[in-house]
DNA sequence: TGAATTTCATTCGCTAATCAAATTATAATT
DNA sequence: AATTATAATTTGATTAGCGAATGAAATTCA
């Protein structure tokens, strides 16, 4: 492999782990674990969410969503309410303790992060913005490949 | 917010979440759970590692260490054998099986990625890794380099 | 209209990951 | 010899997540 591929790479993984690091961070400061904080922002910036919505935002399952959803609403963080119109929907609103808590706890990366990039010169951030978003479209083409089947043997069982 | 800082958060996080789907894919296409594959790679890429190396390079507690190798070595990828010189340490190699799991089920995101990366012309590429750079240590600006665990699976093999 | 189908949310049973604390065995130190 | 330190494991708990089944409501269609 050439070696600036290699160097991306390694690059690459440097800000997944940045990440990674940070949302344990939050989630120790919170009081939440990442996916329901995940659950938290996405209901707090849509206003309300229902199940459905949060599961496809939130990339899980219908029933890990109503799970995450009942940890929040036990911690008082959000509210649940029938649908007037709809009745088989379940509208997921925060609780103004849940708004203030995502308010009380900002997320120190993305802050990190903008306070730097905003003290770039202009080229800089472009050039930036640019790149990001090349290896965004990169990595997001392969996504429709289709994974290579292996045969790794059985499924042990105890 | 500015609008370039915001463009940048959002290109970042399309980066994250095509790296998840990847971890998932490559989850299905090897029967081996993300951590799993991970501990694999480690140890295959020293050759031996004891848990708690595994631990360390992972991220995770020893006794997480333990458990993911129990699985591996379940599954015949892996061996324990006690250390001759102290026989506290316990190592933990690869199998053949193992190794062909890991040459058989090469990273489809870091294919992809590395292949049109090279397509790309010499400036681009230039501008990529230096952009990428730039970001990784923006973002690793407050954070300790401490727990390398990563949702792109691969462990660094030169 | 009434029956079949679809759509949502939820529940249930199960597996995996993870940690902290306790335990066991061995090594090193005093 | 006794103490302390280190390594791995076991134990006990929580959280996340999936898939299948269930129930309720809306929609379609005959």
């Amino acid at each position: 492999m050439e070696n600036r591929t290699q160097t991306s790479l390694i690059a690459l993984r440097r800000i997944l782990r940045a990440t990674e690091l940070n949302a344990r961070t939050l989630a120790r400061a919170t009081g939440l674990t990442t996916p329901q904080l995940i659950v938290l922002e996405i209901v707090a910036a849509a206003g309300r969410a229902t199940p459905k919505d949060i599961s496809g935002k939130a990339g899980v399952g219908q029933a890990t969503a109503t799970a995450l959803v009942d940890k929040l609403e036990a911690r008082g963080l959000v509210t649940r309410t029938r649908g007037e119109r709809d009745k088989r929907v379940v509208w997921v609103a925060p609780t103004e303790i849940g708004r203030e808590l995502l308010k009380a706890a900002p997320d120190p990366l993305q802050k990190t992060f903008s306070k730097q990039f905003e003290a770039l010169p202009d080229w800089e951030q472009g050039m930036i913005v640019a790149a990001l978003e090349r290896v965004g479209a990169m990595l997001n083409a392969g996504a429709l490949d289709a994974a290579p089947l292996l045969d790794v043997g059985a499924v042990d069982r105890k």
